[in-house]
RNA sequence: GCUCAAGUAGCUCAGUCGGUAGAGCACAUCCUUGGUAAGGAUGAGGUCACCGGUUCAAAUCCGGUCUUGAGCUCCA
């Protein structure tokens, strides 16, 4: 009997007898067989050693494709299990899968696992590395496999075990002196691993949940060789420089203070003048896609929120009320309350929907102390909100719109990569299902239609409606929403909101919930890291830093900022007695876009010399060309 | 909120065994007036996060509180 393997080229490879899948790669090219992982046998992740009997698609899987990297990362968090298990035999073991970047491993020991700590594990693993252990599988009977690991008093791995559903088969990995309950498929032998860096410890909860017991967690990278390993570090060291609070440090855009109160922001000068930019462009882009520009207070009465809901379902993120001539106040968790009585404060026709109210509204919301993060998460935000209310069969042509308008308003302050998310119902929701479902499908269609690609988070959506998300990265690679789209089924009703129709009688109308910054400061963060604190020319808070090389050229330079400043741009002068080279040093810490130099030579002919922060000397030039080049770039 | 780590000048950080603080940058004044990433001198600047304890003596040791960081969890 033959068979025949189908190779992801299109090829075919025969063999008069079953084969190991390490075989075919060998015989493909040693060169393969050396960097191959794991194999990927009809659709089914596998050991590299399985034995393939049947004709079959084969695919190769090396530290190049995701699947491989997860399986890399994942039998080396084996690998540091053993290690820590050989150095504290009594630390028992949890889970330790591999994640987007790297692995984990949870144990549950006393003690926090020290740098010096990490630094053992690390050299154990390099040598158990050395050994080039082969990872051996081994399937077994659940009796078998629960008095194996009550023997090795491995209690987490029996509560693993009584988990796993009846039919599925069980299995272990075995390398070297370690064994450990695992689904695999692994790398053939430790061997493989050749570059480990064990990144951090902190604590976890088993299973992720506060009530359970707090595990010490150990994050890892590794890579099959020192060089990527390198480039890795390299990059994590990048990315800390591109970290929006050392920039808006080094940039004086913002602080935090103790004394004003943990997540709450302070806006420097040259921060709040970014903002303000991004505001005023935000504005802008509203009025002329049909929104109405509202405003709204920061409290309401206890009554409002009673009406919306959030006493009952958001109070836990909501500070406490406040006395106001013996009627309770509330500071605003969210601005929808006051939009929708804007809207109810006069009757409205179909004829004037759909009604569009946007507002940068600051609201405030308790988060926990641990989860605040820089300007990411804070406890009072700006958010970019709008809620469009509309007729049923405006829905569609309302949701495409608004993604066309997210992308178009992320994209113009440079963004160029976004996650979308599409969240469908949940089990406990209010609402129509016929509501759900029209909603839902408009989502998808308008997504489908604009050909982009998205992922369903089944079940994912809030209580009161479907949603599409839109998520940034940040300089790490961490995703952070900024865009939300959210149906709302729960409001309309609890606002008693309507509109008369053509027939003459009250309807229901629909409403949506928008952001699409998400927060002004989220975003103002992400924005930063993603340029890396070299903003775009009109956002910079000052574009041009006029020079004068002494001081002979001062008055020169003042008119050469009035000039500027009568031409819209932001310009300041360095009038210290300094060196010029010195002035310069200054000027691109600060990442001030343009830097224009001014010495007795163009004072003389009346011109001036740019450079350009990031590219250098642009050399001189007389002023229309200066402005003209300038004005280019905006 | 929980686990672990940290908090010293505006910023980045030293500070040994407990003996009431130091550097560089930034800032101010003076000298220097210079051509594309740091010229020189002098000076000012600190309740060592806060509160309490141990001690003859605390930045240092102990306890508590606040804040920050990495996670868990949660979300714009």
């Amino acid at each position: 009997m033959s068979l025949k393997i189908s190779l992801p080229d299109g090829s075919k490879r025969e063999y008069p007898a079953a084969v190991s899948a390490l075989q075919v790669a060998t015989d493909i090219s040693p060169r393969l067989a050396d960097a191959a992982l794991a194999a990927e046998i009809n659709g089914k992740m596998s050991d590299l050693s399985t034995i393939i009997d049947s004709d079959s698609e084969l695919i190769i899987h090396t530290f190049k494709t995701d699947e491989g990297k997860e399986l890399y990362w994942h039998s080396t968090a084996h690998l540091m299990a053993q290690a820590v298990k050989q150095l504290w035999p009594d630390v028992q073991v949890t889970i330790g899968p591999a994640i987007e970047q790297g692995f984990y491993y949870d144990f549950d020991r006393e003690e926090a696992f020290s740098d010096e700590d990490l630094q053992k594990i690390e050299e154990r693993m390099k040598e158990l590395s050395a050994q080039d252990l082969p990872y051996y599988r081994k399937e077994l009977s659940r009796a078998e496999a629960i008095e194996m690991f009550r023997g090795m008093n491995e209690m987490y791995k029996i509560e693993i075990l009584s988990e796993i559903p009846e039919d599925q088969v069980i299995s272990t990995y075995t390398q070297g002196d370690f064994i450990d309950l695992c689904r695999g498929p692994h790398i053939s032998s430790s061997g493989k691993i050749k570059a480990v860096k064990l990144l951090k410890s902190s604590g976890a909860y088993w299973r992720g949940d506060e009530k359970n017991k707090m595990l010490k967690r150990i994050y890892g990278i590794s890579f099959p060789t020192n060089k990527e390993l390198k480039e890795y570090l390299n990059f994590l060291e990048e990315a800390a420089k591109r970290d929006h609070r050392k920039l808006g440090k080094d940039l004086d855009l913002f602080s935090i203070s103790d004394e004003v109160g943990a997540g709450l922001v302070l806006w420097h000068p040259n921060g709040a003048m970014i903002r303000h930019l991004i505001e005023a462009y935000w504005k802008d882009a509203h009025l002329r896609n049909g929104y109405k520009l509202v405003y709204s207070p920061h409290v309401g009465r206890s009554n409002l929120w009673e009406t919306s809901g959030h006493l009952g379902f958001y109070k836990e993120n909501m500070y406490s009320k406040m006395d106001v001539e013996s009627q309770d106040y509330y500071i605003k968790p969210m601005n929808c309350p006051f939009h929708l009585s804007i809207y109810n404060a006069s009757h409205h026709s179909y004829r004037e929907l759909p009604v569009r109210l946007a507002e940068l509204g600051t609201v405030y919301r308790y988060e926990r102390s641990g989860v605040l993060h820089g300007l990411m998460r804070v406890r009072g935000f700006t958010q970019d909100d709008a809620h469009i209310i509309c007729t049923p069969d405006q829905v569609s042509n309302e949701v495409e719109k608004l993604i066309v308008f997210s992308l178009d308003m992320l994209k113009s302050f440079g963004f160029k990569e976004f996650m979308i998310y599409l969240s469908t119902k949940p089990e406990a929701a209010v609402g129509e299902d016929a509501d759900w479902e029209m909603a839902t499908q408009s989502l998808k269609a308008s997504l489908n239609k604009l050909n982009l690609d998205f992922s369903v988070d089944e079940g994912g959506g809030a209580f009161y409606g479907p949603k599409i998300d839109i998520k940034i990265k940040d300089a790490i690679g961490r995703a952070w929403q900024c865009t939300t789209i959210q149906f709302d089924f729960n409001l309309p009703e609890r606002f008693d909101m309507q509109y008369i129709g053509a027939d003459n009688q009250a309807h229901r109308p629909y409403m949506i919930h928008r952001a699409v910054l998400g927060s002004v400061e989220r975003f103002f963060a992400t924005l930063l890291e993603y340029h890396g604190g070299n903003l775009p020319l009109w956002l910079a808070p000052v574009q041009m830093m006029i020079l004068p090389i002494t001081d002979a050229q001062l008055d020169y330079a003042k008119d050469l900022q009035s000039k500027l400043l009568e031409e819209g741009l932001r310009c300041e002068v360095d009038s210290r007695s300094e060196k010029i080279g010195y002035k310069i040093r200054d000027a691109e810490l600060k990442k001030i876009p343009f830097m224009c130099i001014v010495g007795k030579r163009e004072a003389d002919e009346g011109s001036l010399t740019l450079r350009r922060h990031t590219q250098g000397d642009l050399g001189s030039m007389d002023f229309a060309t200066a402005l003209a080049r300038i004005k280019h770039e905006l």
